[in-house]
DNA sequence: TAGATTGTTAATCGATTAACAATC
DNA sequence: TAGATTGTTAATCGATTAACAATC
């Protein structure tokens, strides 16, 4: 069998609903049944127009006059990305990124559990980080199998990333979240999403210089 | 004056840029001289004229049969993001995230410093985090003025990060690296790039859903 | 009822991709 | 010279935005 390319519908679309779940929830927190589109847009700063086509994709559907049900929305968006169901998995690579995702409380909100940590740094074997246990990198496989653990966080470093990505692979794991820089070589079957700050640094930098210039520009018309 | 809102040139051609650049020093460091789109785009999985228009924005100028200047390149993407010179940031809230920020060496290759870090909670005051001094919050007024910072980055609890925001603006920041799921309303003319975690999750989690499914065809299929 | 909001269908906009002459 | 690669101009594709009938 041949594996086409993971087609998701509407990629930004899909990155825009948990912004709109976080905001959903504070709602419901205050008790507020229903909500429109209009307000969504107005407290997300989007266009009207492009929160409706976000949130049909989740199949929910909306009461004219009245707008969604903010409940059931929440439960939509949740069903839609999976994220009603707990997945577990492996963080890769305990350094200070690493550590820090294992602190971090929201992605079990996600549905997403961290099960086992795993480093190549003897001195770390055994260790407890947040509550999560750090295993020899060569016991994966085995704890994969056994757990059937699919989704793997590698927060290793650039030089040894698409080596362990490899045996990531080779112990059956299908999906890595990638926070590493490197641009990683595997089957097509293999699902990778990659996580670079330095994408998100890019355009904050290349926006500030904007402004600068802005501000130049009106220093030198004054 | 009226701020317009900032306009990019191809916001992501600036996010592919990063990934470019880290290609590029490694092929540096074994000493080539020139690369062609060609390969660069083997080795990132693009299209070989997504690679030449993406490289185009910087200014940089290829030679046909040859392909680019590799130092000339790096340099070229550098300049363009602004990345050539250090600009000093300060860092908010130092807990789980903001620590393994702190901790992260690649910042300065990206040209960005965080020269002090800022908390909230009194036990933290004096700290030091990873060579960074944690200061109290209402410190940070001065401190920016003192040191000319303009840029902050937000790493902290979602219920506090609007309230902060506000703080930093009325400090004089002009950038904010937000990396809490707020969506922070801030004035026009302040430059905002949401990091959000969950974006990403969003999209890992509906694309395994995806294979997962396929899997399921088959074994149906079969 | 009156009117704000939904959801659909069409138009626009911008990014990606294709085609190809210029060039080293 | 021959041919791979660049850079430009045009075509395609997909996402965003607009328009508007349906509806509660």
């Amino acid at each position: 069998m041949e594996y086409a390319k993971v087609k998701v519908a509407n990629l930004p679309s899909v990155r825009r609903l948990p912004a709109y779940l976080h905001l959903l929830k504070q709602l419901e927190a205050t008790g507020l049944d229903f909500v429109s589109g209009t307000q969504i847009s107005q407290e997300l700063k989007l266009e009207p127009i492009q929160v409706r086509k976000d949130l049909a994709i989740t199949g929910i559907v909306g009461k004219p006059r009245i707008g969604f049900p903010v409940t059931a929305l929440i439960t939509a968006i949740e069903t839609f990305l999976g994220w009603d169901n707990t997945t577990d998995a492996f963080l890769i690579g305990s350094g200070h990124l690493g550590s820090a995702l294992l602190g971090y409380q929201g992605f079990k909100e996600h549905g997403l559990n961290i099960v086992a940590a795993f480093d190549n740094a003897e001195e770390k074997f055994g260790q407890t980080i947040h509550d999560t246990e750090v295993f020899p990198l060569e016991k994966l496989p085995d704890l994969a199998e056994r757990m059937h653990v699919r989704i793997a966080i590698m927060t290793v470093p650039a030089s040894e990333a698409q080596s362990i990505a490899d045996f990531l692979v080779d112990a059956g794991i299908e999906g890595i979240w990638n926070f590493t820089p490197v641009s990683l070589r595997l089957p097509a079957n293999i699902v990778v999403q990659h996580e670079d700050l330095a994408c998100g640094l890019a355009v904050l930098s290349k926006k500030l210089q904007h402004t600068q210039q802005e501000l130049d520009d009106t220093a030198c018309n004054e």
